[in-house]
RNA sequence: CGCGGGGUGGAGCAGUUGGUAGCUCGUCGGGCUCAUAACCCGGAGGCCGUAGGUUCAAGUCCUGCCCCCGCAACCA
């Protein structure tokens, strides 16, 4: 008897930066689901990887002065990394698939053979814009105020000869597809993929690229490298052994259950990819979700805002099962939310804390209390229940199917709603039932006490086995808390009331989600952004070049001296100046002001050989006359101003001039 | 210009097939003391962007307009 199978995946993500919360939410919602289907007793396959090649990549890996696998090898693999961040996540992936992954590559060619064989791919020649500097082409819509999006140069009409793969084809095929079936949801992004995309006629697509090399290389046509959209899709195929040897699952898993993608790639997923499969004569994805976006202040993040969130920071700080919970929780799954750190924190204290941490702690602690840690036994079942006894058993018995009607249609933030309206039931049956006030007469109330404590644990229980799949890590420290047994985790009893043994021993152990002091951490994240904000500043950065070129009589106009500092001290009442007494070589002493009182002490310039320009107009400052300039070299260090003052060997005469 | 989404008490959001407007936070008052100064109860506060229309009945359907956000060939 096989277990059923379930094959989910997450999109795979362009490594030609760090990855940020989006991408996160993205992950974490997957991983969520995944979690859920083995709880349910599912084989789950659950995939995630990185899309390596494309121009943009081959770009960023020049500009750092490496080769584009050095650059990708780095993102992904290296410290805090993408593969870093989903450990840190607990991100359950069985695989992880990487676009330079050699059976990839090579099933790749083969996927691009047989489209090309089977005449759904041909070749002709792609025009667009082109801008020559960057070596790249752009589409119409893509340029700004008619130049290159990049450079801000102007652009050309290019032509070069590319594959092209027969999506108009499929275009009827597509679109019943989508408005006839159930096969991409939410539903609203129907309408926006048949609206702007079938209805306007699909274009047939551009699969091939000779500007760049950094791609799967066409293996029958030198010179091609295949682009992004043959090569990204067919991942959810190649993970699985399709057209290679790595692995042997593609007759298990696929079609995929569900691939869960942001909805600015619903459109490659819900229109290329199933025609992509048609043409191979393959099976469909079962279904497309495409979720919404985490927006900042009401609008995208983005690097050049420099508003994006890092999850490193904010796992670190409040905890990942937390951070895990927070995204699931607040945002209604495929629409936008706003995120920010004041909400995040709150829906922490409130939910986790408050709510369920605080409800777990006074329960095991009034057992720890009241029956030394263990209960009595015998008290599952009462005589004479109140009706909030019944309303409490009840609501926590029916839980696990509301949970699960949340959960299949994609609504983790519905299936946690229910969760935390049971637990504050909970809240409110502890002071309907008053455990104190019945402890002051054990030998008449003992049992009752028992009773309701047991109700306790039990909704506890059931609670903590359907948030497993959001926060397993603090969910394992529940069950032991409650004194929960392996038997009492499973999906099966969340199902169940009255699993948990009557003679369960609880613990009252660590605070399962510590309350966050909110100024506190707003305070530390603002430090954390800043300290981001300056790391991501460029190390060194120089004036640009003067365009305009000097004439020669000008320039041997200034008249450069080396001079000696006699005496150097700061101006009074001025921050920025020093005062400089110093020995021109013409027996007089010459007085130059200098604005550099941030980089220098005055008494460590004295006796130095400095280079100044003294034939400026005399110039008047803070009443002091300054007769000249002294030279200087400056740059910018990560942001910061740096300042040298030129200085020169002491065998240098004063007065000696520089030509 | 086109397409999509949204405009609901101070803030952030729910509102399924049209039938007395809900939740969280905040705020005000009360209760409790088992617990992570947490928990529980109650009050105040909304003519549901705007102008029309359909209907016995509209936040919910239709039309016009205003404002915000996003997309427009790979930023989740």
């Amino acid at each position: 008897m096989s277990q059923p199978k379930y094959y989910i995946t997450t999109p795979i993500y362009y490594p030609s930066d760090k990855l940020h919360i989006g991408h996160t939410y993205c992950t974490v919602a997957t991983d969520a689901f995944a979690r859920y289907k083995r709880l349910q007793g599912y084989d789950v396959m659950f995939l995630t990887g990185t899309d390596e090649h494309g121009q943009k990549i081959e770009d960023r890996a020049r500009d750092a002065g490496v080769t584009p696998q050095a650059f990708v090898d780095n993102i992904v693999e290296g410290e805090r990394g993408v593969l870093d961040l989903w450990k840190l996540m607990n991100i359950s992936n069985d695989r992880f698939i990487r676009t330079t992954d050699d059976y990839h590559v090579a099933a790749i060619q083969k996927i691009f053979k047989k489209l090309y064989d089977n005449g759904d791919i041909y070749k002709s020649t792609y025009s667009g814009k082109y801008c020559k500097p960057c070596e790249s082409f752009w589409t119409e819509s893509q340029l700004v105020d008619g130049k290159c999006p990049d450079c801000g140069r102007e652009v050309q009409d290019a032509e070069e000869e590319a594959y092209f793969f027969r999506l108009s084809k499929y275009a009827d095929r597509i679109q019943d597809l989508l408005e006839n079936t159930d096969f991409l949801e939410p539903r609203s992004r129907v309408h926006e993929m048949v609206n702007n995309f079938i209805k306007p006629g699909l274009e047939d697509l551009c699969v091939s690229r000779t500007s760049f090399t950094w791609g799967v290389p066409v293996d029958f046509d030198p010179g091609h490298v295949v682009y992004v959209w043959v090569d990204a899709l067919s991942n959810y195929i190649t993970a699985l052994g399709y057209e290679n040897d790595r692995y042997n699952d593609y007759a298990d898993f696929w079609p995929a259950d569900v691939h869960i993608v942001g909805k600015e790639i619903v459109r490659f997923h819900s229109i290329i990819w199933p025609a992509m499969l048609m043409s191979m004569n393959e099976p469909l994805p079962k279904k497309v979700f495409g979720h919404g976006w985490l927006l900042l202040d009401g609008g995208k993040m983005s690097k050049s805002k420099g508003n994006v969130v890092d999850p490193y920071i904010l796992a670190e700080m409040f905890g990942v099962d937390a951070l895990r919970f927070f995204l699931m929780r607040t945002f209604p799954f495929g629409s936008d939310g706003n995120f920010s750190n004041e909400l995040l924190i709150k829906t922490i204290n409130t939910d986790l804390a408050n709510d369920l941490g605080n409800l777990v702690s006074r329960t095991t602690a009034m057992v720890g209390k009241y029956f030394c840690g263990k209960l009595p036994g015998n008290c599952r079942s009462w005589d004479a229940p109140e009706s909030f006894d019944i309303e409490q058993i009840e609501m926590a018995s029916a839980l696990r199917d509301k949970y699960q009607a949340a959960m299949d249609a994609y609504a983790p933030h519905k299936a946690l709603e229910e969760i935390f309206k049971t637990i504050a039931r909970a809240n409110k049956y502890i002071d309907e039932t008053m455990p104190w006030a019945l402890a002051k007469d054990m030998e008449a109330n003992g049992a009752r006490l028992a009773h309701v404590m047991y109700n306790l644990l039990e909704t506890a229980r059931i609670c903590g086995i359907l948030l497993t799949p959001f926060m397993p890590e603090s969910m394992e420290k529940l069950f032991d808390q409650i004194g929960a047994c392996a038997c009492c985790r499973t999906w099966e009893s969340a199902g169940q009331w009255g699993k948990l043994s009557e003679e369960a021993a609880p613990t009252k152990g660590e605070n399962l989600f510590p309350r966050i002091d909110a100024e506190k951490a707003l305070a530390e994240l603002e430090a954390a952004a800043e300290a981001a904000r300056k790391a991501a500043l460029p190390p060194l950065e120089i004036e640009p070049f003067a365009e305009e070129n000097v004439d020669f009589a000008t320039f041997c106009k200034s008249d450069f001296r080396a001079v000696k500092v006699k005496a150097c001290e700061n101006v009074k009442k001025s921050d920025k100046l020093l005062r400089f007494t110093l020995d021109d070589g013409s027996g007089t002493d010459r007085q130059i002001l200098s604005g550099i009182a941030k980089y220098y002490k005055p008494e460590e310039l004295v006796g130095k050989t400095l280079v100044a320009i003294i034939n400026l107009p005399p110039r008047k400052m803070m009443g002091l006359e300054s007769n000249g300039m002294l030279i200087s070299a400056v740059h910018t260090e990560k942001g910061e101003e740096r300042l040298n003052l030129l200085m020169v060997s002491d065998a240098i005469p004063a007065g000696a001039k520089l030509c």
